[in-house]
DNA sequence: ATGGTTTTGTTATGTTATAACATCGCAAAC
DNA sequence: GTTTGCGATGTTATAACATAACAAAACCAT
């Protein structure tokens, strides 16, 4: 029986952050045409804000970014229902998480179906990879189920090292 | 082979709440005595407080309560720092669990490790149902192994119907 | 062009959490 | 028994996160 190659949830830390996000926009317009919802200019300025890094990224935040680039065009500012009602529509077409344990936002890595996502989130440099492992999901819903408890949604993120910090740490304990 | 019997990690709607809360106290005594901290009064009272319902607490809900208390006895009032700091407590030493997704706090039904728990949520009562099992633990903690990823906190939440609002949901379908 | 719908702007406010510094109260050291 | 140190609590102010409510603009279909 051969497995399926595994691939890290987490980028080398120097890639090609770019192509990473405009490849994120492309499948965000395609899903939103297929779903028939409207990417807009500021949804999708909003989105490709929340892909600036591989961390997650706070709703003011945003809303800062948004304001510096409005100033920068004399036009006024933004105000935090802007940035709220970008994110809730990006999160209910499923383009971005919100990362409970840190009121912040991250890019979808899979933007297809409903999914929830679970999130590995470094504590030294906030990277977040995102698995989206079906038997950790099974295995939480039977487990409930056997508790007569009806699942609908999981919250599950986990804290610790990304394998580039585990490195880098283990590095400096010479 | 015989089984353990699986215990609902959900009281009964009726169940003396009262002994409940007494037994979770007794229980906070033993273990702040093991551990050579100070159970005060504030920080007990917090912690009954928490107690009070199987359901998740909001820091201001604790502290509106607080304030209620003291008015009667003509004191001052509270500040959120009192309350935050004795949940900080309570949180460090494993007596009460953060819900996350809810902002929100609850009661250890186990208090006994540094363990981190594992919650349903009832969307309908709100009530929360501690789960501790290791299988999910090891099961999460092996996968983000496998992408070099070291866990150290996890942080899981599962939405849904509890047992006792299943039933009445499924009936009120007629 | 018109009218209805969706999106965005704007103002105000609600909710959750922490920083910083003052004071209190208990217990060990003197 | 007073002094002194320290952990706990009080107090004030503010930071950080999020939403309600209504107005204006942009969009789209007829
Ligand atoms: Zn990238
Ligand atoms: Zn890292
Ligand atoms: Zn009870
Ligand atoms: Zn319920």
């Amino acid at each position: 029986m051969t497995e399926d190659a595994v691939v890290s949830p987490f980028r080398p830390v120097r890639h090609e952050h770019d192509a990473c996000i405009d490849d994120a926009l492309d499948a965000a317009d395609a899903l939103c045409a297929k779903q028939g919802v409207r990417l807009t200019t500021l949804r999708r300025r909003v989105l490709e804000l929340v892909w600036g890094s591989h961390g997650p990224m706070g709703a003011y935040d945003i809303l800062d970014r948004l304001r510096e680039e409005r100033m920068r065009d004399e036009k006024k500012g933004a105000a935090p229902p802007t940035v709220y009602r970008a994110l809730d529509f990006l999160l209910s077409n499923g383009l971005i998480h919100r990362i409970e344990s840190l009121n912040a936002y991250v890019g979808c890595g899979a933007p297809s179906d409903g999914h929830a996502g679970q999130f590995l989130i470094c504590g030294d440099c906030g990277s977040v990879g995102e698995l989206d492992d079906p038997d950790i999901t099974k295995m939480i819903a039977s487990k409930a189920e056997a508790m007569g408890f009806a699942v609908t949604h999981q919250t599950i993120e986990a804290t610790g090292l990304c394998p580039e910090c585990a490195r880098r740490g283990a590095k400096n304990e010479n």
